[in-house]
DNA sequence: CAAAAACGTTATCTTTTGTTAACGTTCTGT
DNA sequence: ACAGAACGTTAACAAAAGATAACGTTTTTG
């Protein structure tokens, strides 16, 4: 894919959060830098500090981090949404887990320099302020929710609610890092998915 | 309390994210309010759109939502700490549960009107929208916390954890709205900690 | 292409949790 | 102070989940 169609599918991805007009894209846009990860590949690893949050053109990453050894899926990114280790990229701490790519990934990635150098650009500072409110106050109703979804429902439920909103893309990972995501082990999950057959049927 | 004394409390809890000067602080806190709420009364009510955020200058509240017609607790503020029914707030939606008063609590309150008022004022806008920011920012930590130690940890290891991190104020807390903060039933709890204690001894 | 590794399912057994109910204690409101 | 409600614990049983291992199948990878 070409750049500059990358760089409009970004724009109107950011959309949902602020709008920038021609002038203040042309700016934001030469302080982006563009990534490919092949499958496997890591976008960051336990221990480093991210230094950029990025966007995800086409792919998907996943999220995990090693509990006595093995690893444990928190999380997935795809297409069309942005994906960083949050909190060790917000507070310069290292990160705690991994992030991997589950398939070839495209990424637009906005370094941590030059987020401040935006910062600094009077005809950007607000903007990116505000725009990093913005992005932060969707991802605390994106938690609001998961949270919400431990505290009262079942596991079978966390997995038909995942099957409905997310069945398609749900395809595309291993079952054992959705049972992660779920909080519970892979041989539970096939236990459950055979349950919700059997009760179809 | 006296006004004054809690006004110094908010400006101070909030240099965790942001310093005001002493002009900024006089409009700052010229549009605020304050509130005080007995025992079990509420914050906000399933339905409501939320239009303030507070800060707790003293007491406790406890966020629920009913399933099945029964309570079930996602979550606690303390003393020092913010509070909103933020999904609501952010959104202008209708909450999704409610937030009630474990005991006698007093609050200062920024309602979204007067908000919007210092996002119009040149002397504020610019703090208003970084303050939105790092608030945001600072619970997306939290919840990434949060998030993990379900999918992580299990029930007895999160009850080790909040033991260990707010063993305090647990001790204010009914023991069954924590059992539900931790995902699990109240008579679960018991055996947990009952668990534990033969362990230790 | 072939060997090896990884995967999802299933079975077995153990551990934990959910559910319901009972009991004594503590808290609450009048 | 007293009656009623709410609370934490415990017990008994059912349901679900964890752990481990075995199995065929699929995917990787050299």
């Amino acid at each position: 894919m070409e750049q500059s169609i990358k760089l409009i599918k970004f724009r109107k991805a950011l959309e949902q959060f602020i709008e920038f007009d021609d002038v203040e894209w042309e700016i934001f846009q030469n302080h982006l830098a563009f990534k490919s990860l092949n499958k496997k590949e890591y976008f960051i690893k336990e221990g480093e500090i991210c230094n950029c949050w990025g966007f995800i053109v086409e792919g998907a990453l996943r999220y995990y981090h090693l509990k006595d050894g093995v690893e444990i899926t928190n999380y997935f990114s795809f297409e069309n949404e942005l994906a960083s280790a949050y909190k060790s990229f917000l507070t310069k701490t290292p990160a705690q887990g991994y992030i991997q790519a589950l398939e070839k990934t495209d990424l637009i990635l906005i370094l941590s320099e030059n987020l401040q150098k935006m910062a600094e650009n009077p005809v950007l500072s607000f903007k990116m302020e505000r725009l990093g409110r913005k992005i932060a106050e969707f991802y605390i109703c994106c938690y609001e929710d998961r949270v919400s979804s431990f505290v009262t429902k079942t596991p079978q439920e966390r997995y038909l609610d995942v099957e409905k909103t997310a069945g398609k893309v749900l395809q595309r990972i291993p079952q054992r890092y959705v049972a992660n995501f779920l909080g519970i082990t892979p041989v539970s999950l096939s236990r459950i998915r055979k349950r919700i057959l059997t009760v179809k049927s």
